[in-house]
DNA sequence: TAATAATTTCGATAGTACTGGAAATATCGT
DNA sequence: ACGATATTTCCAGTACTATCGAAATTATTA
């Protein structure tokens, strides 16, 4: 699901992650898990113009790190965990010299799931 | 050695990495390990000129990705594998919703080297 | 099918980032 | 101190990115 990961991959997902507003809404929608939270609730949760929303959200679709699902009226947004997984497991690629740095027992969505009801503060 | 990482310096990081130049700029210092590399050898492997990539550079240092260091008329650059470990521990610990979703044994910088001497392609 | 609701697209504006040549700075050898 | 070398800083031009109100789009319900 994954597939490949190539350095355009890694800085368009990198790009898309390095805003304010772009990573606190990458999180809250992984907070979120796969249920995905509304546009509407996240423009309230985040204190963003749709308008503005919408322009994040697009980056995001277009890096892959975020899927898009209409339900009924509304568009539901969830985390993309397989990018994620992917550009997490280029860069400790490519940190320590080709070598892997860290076991690459990367998460399952799943098992993330789980996990993530459990762990929320 | 990592200390703190907040959102802030995970967004500067993110940013001074996701560029084509930068990216393939880190990684070259990753691979030259702990020696690091003058600018000029930079600039020739790249295929820079000499003030984009000083640019680039001093980026690059402003995330504290990479290090600086005079050695008689040269200057020499090194990756900061605690920076990028930060990162990634960071973004590990942020995409399983609060589960850290890899056992978190990141590369130590001794480690890294070896390895690196090895592993270069 | 008309009214309503949820969200995107458009457009204008402001700010930030990238590029590369030329001038300035720092170091070394003579 | 001078000339050569290595690199940065300065500058200006260009291009990209972010913001947000208003209009347009898409889907639902009555």
């Amino acid at each position: 699901m994954a597939g490949k990961f190539d350095a355009d991959d890694v800085i368009s997902a990198l790009g898309a992650l390095a805003h304010e507003n772009r990573l606190a809404l990458f999180r809250l929608l992984v907070q979120a898990g796969p249920d995905g939270m509304a546009a509407g609730a996240i423009a309230e949760a985040l204190c963003l113009p749709n308008s503005s929303l919408s322009f994040h959200l697009a980056h995001l679709v277009r890096a892959r790190l975020i899927q898009q699902e209409r339900r009924s009226r509304s568009l539901i947004y969830t985390a993309d965990y397989g990018t994620m997984n992917g550009l997490v497991g280029y860069l400790m690629e490519n940190c320590c010299g080709g070598a892997t740095c860290a076991p690459a027992a990367l998460c399952k969505p799943e098992i993330i799931s789980r996990q993530a009801k459990r762990n929320v503060a």
